[in-house]
Parts: structure tokens; sequence; C-alpha cells
RNA sequence: GGCCCGUUCGUCUAAGGGCUAGGACACCACCCUUUCACGGUGGUGAUACGGGUUCGAAUCCCGUACGGGCUACCA
């Protein structure tokens, strides 16, 4: 039951899932599921001023749509819950008074502002954010400094407090990370970070530890944000756990925008989703739009975003999730951040709409088309339709203007592309086409287009000139697959509908 | 400021001491197509800078510059 590969995901419920989160998933689920193991996920709640109500259910509605579903998780039961985090509050406190009564960390009676005090007192230029660290701890109010009794008393008497790591002076911190190789800290420079907060609750360095060891997790991989406090908690697992029982770690390198760090003010600065799905932040109101939405297949989304730091080390750009799968591997996760460029995330939606069996676009096509008030109760037809659009539709609702001319005659012809040159020959031209058309025996593209192509003969008109006008006659503008396709998709009475109503409004 | 991470075409990247630094997106040209696309062929375009090590460096080492992250009782 237990595996050897457990692998986490631990996002907090204070917005919308953004590429860079969505691709954290990504590598951790590849990960556990290449190594055969078990991916979960596991909700960092312990900041109840940040939580935004709906952001658990959004981040499950965005691994299920990206089909990264976990195998453990509030929704999906397991044997290592709680999976909220908030959940394990009385646990968290009694592994950091452990730590306390062995001389790792201590209780502090600081205020907020005792510590913008200290702050404001130890600011310099050269040091413009002083930390909470060894220089400065045996100036404040804990339980380093005051007389053991005195601390007992304020315990007893319930003063607001929080527990601290205390580091250590001068030592080296190293682990290797399975990206990046051995990365080393000097304990000096880290500050005292807090580890239970006054409310009781564990601050994302203790409940990572604690929680990681409980769910017996045996590879952590997080964003690169997060290689500062490593030394915190490796330092914890020493303490805590043993190191020979910490996970191996990885720290994934940063999605850029196009100016730096990519920001949800991005997508409504360059016009791209910065979301997988829409999300409305319910305190602002404010929309930051999603891939979702914005016409993106999944199958696409993931396989962009694999490849936004990752390659297999081939040529091979389009992967299935079970090609990652099997292909997925550490070591070649890149170190260097990679910047979003949507024009590339656009080519890839692309190629998996061209590749997509029809059928399975159908749903989407019908529902996109219902929203604009056509409904196909046609799957036949649909299909067929699908087949011939599907080459030059970049994003979903492409699909609307690609396909709707199929269903519903064209409202306007882009009738100025035909008059200047539109002619009594060309007009005749068309009548004699409708009677023949009326009378073919055969409907489908070739004979449509021999037929059309010998009747142009015969009064001495070049089919070219005529393409175009019945193009705009059937579709409304210069667009979409073969003229004689569509007039096969759309049989004999259609056809023949729009040419005449066209005629007399080219004449 | 301090600490950490990083630096190959505009962008994503390949090449982990050895032939003209390869591919993809985007862009340009041509072909195909009497629409728009798809597709095909070709083109422009990069090893941040300076030192080492070496017969030989994009690759290893050092420095500089630049970029990013962290520096909360947020994650």
């Amino acid at each position: 039951m237990s595996k050897k590969v457990r692998v986490r995901f631990a996002p907090s419920p204070t917005g919308g899932l953004h590429l860079g989160g969505v691709r954290t998933v990504l590598y951790n689920y590849l990960f556990a599921k290449k190594h055969d193991g078990d991916f979960l996920v596991r909700i960092e709640d312990t900041d109840q001023s940040r939580y935004v109500p709906g952001a658990e259910e959004y981040i499950f509605d965005t691994l299920k749509w990206c089909g990264l579903e976990p195998d453990e998780s509030v929704l999906h039961g397991g044997n290592y819950g709680p999976y909220r985090q908030s959940e394990r509050k009385a646990s968290h406190r009694q592994y950091a008074e452990q730590l306390v009564k062995d001389g790792y960390a201590y209780y502090a009676f600081d205020t907020p502002e005792d510590l913008e005090k200290m702050r404001q007192d130890f600011k310099t230029e050269q040091n413009p954010s002083p930390q909470y660290d060894h220089t400065i701890r045996m100036k404040m109010r804990n339980s380093l400094t005051l007389p053991p009794d005195e601390t007992e008393k304020l315990l007893a008497e319930g003063t607001r407090h929080v527990i601290r790591i205390k580091m250590p002076e001068h030592e080296t911190v190293s682990f290797t990370d399975m990206i990046r190789g051995e990365v080393s800290f000097d304990t000096s420079l880290v500050d005292d970070k807090v580890l239970l907060k006054a409310d009781g609750m564990p601050t994302y360095h203790l409940a990572v530890v604690v929680d990681d060891f409980l769910m017996k997790i045996s590879h952590a991989f997080r964003g690169e944000e997060w290689l500062p406090s490593a030394p915190v908690h490796i330092l914890l697992w020493k303490y805590l756990f043993g190191l020979e029982n910490m996970p191996q770690w990885a720290h994934f390198p940063l999605i850029l925008g196009p100016n730096g760090k990519l920001s949800k003010r991005d997508g409504a600065k360059y016009g791209f989703p910065v979301f997988a799905m829409n999300w409305t932040d319910p305190k602002t109101n404010e929309l930051t739009e999603g891939f979702k939405e914005k016409g993106f297949l999944p199958e696409a989304f993931i396989n962009l975003l694999a490849l936004l730091g990752w390659n297999d080390g081939t040529e091979q750009e389009i992967f299935s999730k079970e090609d990652l799968v099997e292909k997925f591997s550490m070591e070649r996760v890149h170190s260097a951040g990679a910047k979003f460029d949507y024009e590339k995330a656009k080519w890839f939606n692309h190629e998996w709409i061209k590749k997509s069996i029809t059928y399975s676009l159908q749903p989407t096509v019908k529902a996109l088309l219902s929203q604009h008030g056509i409904i196909v109760n046609n799957d036949i037809l649909l299909d067929k339709v699908i087949g011939l659009v599907k080459d030059r539709c970049t994003l979903l609702p492409d699909f609307v203007q690609q396909s709707s001319f199929f269903f519903k005659a064209p409202e306007t012809l882009d009738v100025d592309a035909v008059k200047p040159k539109w002619s009594e020959t060309k007009q005749l031209f068309f009548a004699e086409l409708t009677r023949n058309y009326e009378l073919a025996t055969d409907w489908n593209t070739l004979t449509l287009e021999n037929n059309f192509k010998e009747i142009a003969a015969v009064n001495d008109l070049k089919p070219g000139e005529l393409m175009l006008p019945f193009r705009i006659m059937l579709v409304g503008g210069k667009f979409g697959p073969g003229v004689f396709d569509i007039a096969e998709v759309l049989g004999r009475s259609e056809t023949i509908e729009r040419i005449s109503k066209a005629i007399k409004l080219f004449a």
C-alpha cells in the first residue's frame, strides 16, 4: 500500500492556480507516476487571514481539468490525512514544544510592535531589513533572555507567544538538490524563523517538515522561491526526524513573464491567460482569465507547461500525458527560469487541435456553437465539419467563426469583395450553375467541381474568377475550407438557396 | 544592503572538452492552394564580458556585469 515514492503538492487556498503552480503539480505528478508512486495533495491553509473562500474547490477543479488528480487528498481520502494543514494544529504544537525542550527552539514574547521597533532600531544603510537572528535574539524578550521562572509565569498566564527556531551560529547546512546539485548555506546568515504562530498554527516551515514525515513523503518538489528557506527545513529534519529520513529535494525554476516574474497582472497587460481556469477573487471581484476559457485543450496546456523548463533531449515537442509520464526525468529539468511565450503556447494548442480525433472535439464545439445560438443535432454532419475546419483553428473558439456558416446561412456577405468585378456574364454563369446543380445526379465534391469548371469553360470564364464569388455566397467571407467541400456538406437545396439569394444581392 | 539561484538566436531549448553551435515558436522569402489555413523548401538570428586550466572551452575554475528569488507570527 505504501509505495517507495510519495510526492505531494501543497497549494495554499489564497487564489487561483497560475502557470508556475500548475507546472509544479505537473512535475510532482509525472515523477510520482513515472516511479509508480503515490501523488498526494495537502492544503496549506494555516494562514486564516489570507484564506479565500472557494479557492480550495477551484484548486481541485483545476487539477481535474488538467487530468492531474491526486491519489490522496481532502477529496480522495487516504491513510495519511488530514490533508488540510489546519486540522493538524495539535500535532504541530507538540513537535514545536519538543524542539524547545531539546534546545533547538525557544519561546518569544515580542509583540508585533516590539518587532517593528527592532527593525527600526537596527536598520542601517548596509542592512535595510534586520532579521531576528543570532546577533539580536539576546536583545529581545524570549525564553533565552528571560529568567526561567519568568518564562514559566508568562506561559502559565497564557501570554501571546511564538516559538522560533534557534539557528546555530556557525554551521554550514548543505543538501543535494536533484536539479541544482549541492547547495549550501551559512546558518549565521539565516534568521530565527517562527515555527509556531501566536494563534497556535504552525508556519509553513514547521508544517512542511512534520507533514512530510507523517505522510512518509520520499521526494519533496517545489518552486525555486523556497530555496532560501531550505536550510531551516533541513535543520528541522535533523532535529526532529533525522536526516536519513528526509525526502529528496528539487526546486523548480520560476516561470517568468515578459518583464520578470510572471504576475497576475501580466495577463491583462499582455493579453494572455496566467491561470489554468478563470478565477474571480471574491474579495476584489477581479477576474483573471484562464487557459481553459481562452480555448486551450487540457492536453495542450500540460504539454506546453511541461516543456517550459524540461525536454527529453530529443527534438520531440508534442507529448501526451502518458508520454510525459514515461519520458519525464528530474535530471533534465532546467535550473534557469523560463519566460512564458504565448505565441508558442498557442502553437501547442493548434497542434493538439489538429491531432485531435474529430469526435473528441464534438462536445466542445457543440457547446461553443450553442453559445452563439446555433443548436446542432446532427452529429454526423458536425463530425464532417470539424474534420474540415480543425486545421485552421488555433484556439477552440475559432471553431465558431470557422464552422457556423455550415449550420446557418451567413447574415452578411462580404459584398465589397465581389461587386467591383461582378458582371452580367458571371450572373448568368451562376444561374446556369444553379440549374445544373438542381439536376446533378451525384452530390459530391468532385462532381460539383467538374460541373462548375465545365460551365465556366463553356461560357469562356476563368474558374478562378468565379471561385471567390461562390465562396462569398456560401460562407460570407474569404475564409474556410475548399468551396466544393463546403457545398457538398451544405447539401443541394441549401447551396442553391444561398446562390440564388446572393445573386440578387450582387446585382 | 545581505544571502541564494541563474545567464546559448527576440522566446523555449539541444550540444554535459573536439567536425560549418542543432531544433521549435515568431519573423521573412519561395512552393502548394484561384479564399483563409495546413503542408513543403530556404533565410535572418545566439554561447553576457574578462581572465585562467587545456593541444582544444558554450561546456571546467575565478572575477565582473546583468537577471531573478528570498530577506513576515504569507505560502
